[in-house]
DNA sequence: ATGAAAGCGCTAACAG
DNA sequence: CTGTTAGCGCTTTCAT
């Protein structure tokens, strides 16, 4: 019980020299930084921004601070930013990799911090992840082609070693079995990467060597606009020819011309739901690993209609 | 001069323990973080991230990590995180406002730490900043749409408690002056934000109540958007009827329809350009402060053509 | 209840 | 040139 006058000037000196408690001779007793390192592959990529914002605004709330780091596509930077996360002492960190690279997962267990991964996920399911239902996504995806009576569809797979390329052409080859429609792996390319140029590059492969097909279905949406492109360079319409289905609902699908029907992802509740993970691992460290997954939703725009034929 | 194997055996035990030098320790000593708070009016619009890349690229460089903040256009969560970048001890930001906001570069000098704007400058050019040549934005479409034939030009003026929205109306004026077209107030309209449902709303308002105009230059792309919805809704024609030019040459715009005629602006440049101005300032605190102008390029694309009546 | 003091992990200065 | 020590600014424990 001091003198509440004292306590007064005390406050009123604090304020006036602009008093802020140092974190880090705070953090060096306490050893809490308050601080969360979240790891992403490309921060330019249009799916990147609201997961940040979302594990961003949860954080925030909870009293941390994000260190950034942008990986830009490169293992080497990965670990280096994981190197730099561990000597800045965050309290955990959020990880979107650019590929599922078990080194890079162990190296993530071994710094025994809380990990949570983010867009991704490790096939054993042994590390916390917030993703989205990628099986689902592709089986929208053929459910509405096939509704529209498409049953010969090809597929630009996104690379097999990112958990959303994977789990996305597997969704795809069971949809498709369950819909009665023979297998046919010709139809199915991997793309090197998600971007325009290598759904272009995909969406020709096809044309020039693959069996008839009337619709595509695109890993994602940048794919999609690559086949928007290679279609166009050989002389076909979308849908008309081809139907051609995305995959994200990025900003500015609906933009595109023809507007593209897409598969919704909510990213900003991937990253939401990442951060929360994280919190209650943070909490207790001993939580068994657990995955959120968020469920999609078909979007119908302009780039899918009935096959030619029928 | 110690005996090498002693050296291998301190430096295998470290490695075999995965000892990590603890950066709240090393700083409380030395007062330095190797921390650098960037804070953001919203991740999620479409020049911030190429900005944050390009920062983070040369301040990674330098051996920094950087702490973002994302403050959603919120000016209290643009205190509390200048606020939340002193606790964490940062040695520096570099800040990209939501708005001119004379309190907040106040706050943001009275840190005492040294500071760097990006993408917005206080008209007082008191603190360094890497900006866009706004002026030079407005001319070069004014002189564009002036070559194409056109006379009566509008323009639709981002926030004016921007200085993005400030200085490229000012440069509007002055690029009308000097084409000879006498200046008409009632031929500019300011947006109260950047989006598209703004743009929209002041290019209605622009078909209601302006004189007749063939062309309109929007301050920034979401605006642009925005005209082409408004003109849509009016039954009008871009360009036919009337022609739009954008700015900032965001991504996509090449796909929009008609592809937008827009003024490119480097957003990472501004970024990288940032950064090195404030790693200066950590070098020196006492040099004055200094702008970097980087200079913008005219995209022709499609929403642009002589006016009809020529 | 209040005030003194130890110590977090490191670095820099200093003594041996 | 190597090894020891003080002390960064806080929190927490322990005497008073």
């Amino acid at each position: 019980m001091v003198n509440p006058e004292t306590v007064e000037r005390v406050l009123a000196a604090a304020a006036y020299l602009d008093y802020r408690p140092n974190a880090m001779a705070r953090g060096l007793k306490t050893s809490r930084s308050h601080s969360i390192g979240v790891l992403v592959p490309d921060l330019v990529n249009p799916v990147v921004p609201p997961i940040v914002q979302g594990i961003e605004a949860v954080l925030g709330e909870a009293g941390y601070v994000v260190v950034l780091g942008n990986a830009n596509h490169s293992r080497e930077r990965e670990q280096l930013f994981v190197e730099a996360f561990q000597v800045q002492q965050v309290e955990g960190m959020v990880v979107f990799t650019a590929s599922d690279d078990s080194g890079m997962f162990e190296a993530l267990v071994r710094t025994g911090l809380p990990v949570v991964l983010v867009n991704r996920t490790v096939p054993d399911g042994s590390i916390s992840a917030a993703i989205p239902d990628d099986p689902v996504c592709a089986s929208l995806a053929v459910e509405h082609l096939v509704s529209l009576g498409h049953r010969r569809i090809a597929h630009i797979a996104g690379p097999q070693a990112t958990s959303t390329g994977f789990r996305r052409r597997e969704g795809f080859e069971r949809a498709i079995a369950r819909a009665g429609i023979p297998h046919d792996p010709r139809l199915v390319v991997e793309a090197a990467r998600y971007t325009e140029e290598e759904g272009a590059r995909c969406c020709t492969s096809l044309l020039a060597s693959a069996p008839a097909f009337t619709a595509i279905f695109a890993a994602n949406d940048m794919l999609a606009l690559g086949c928007y492109d290679a279609l166009d360079e050989a002389g076909l319409r979308c849908p008309g020819d081809v139907s051609v289905v995305g995959c994200n609902d990025m900003p500015f699908a609906e933009r595109f011309v023809p507007s593209l029907t897409t598969i919704n992802i909510a990213h900003r509740e991937l990253g939401t739901s990442a951060a929360r993970l994280l919190l209650e691992l943070i909490e207790d460290a001993e939580l068994p690993p657990r995955q959120i997954v968020t469920t999609p939703a078909l979007v119908v725009r302009e780039s899918t209609a009935p096959p030619a034929s029928s």
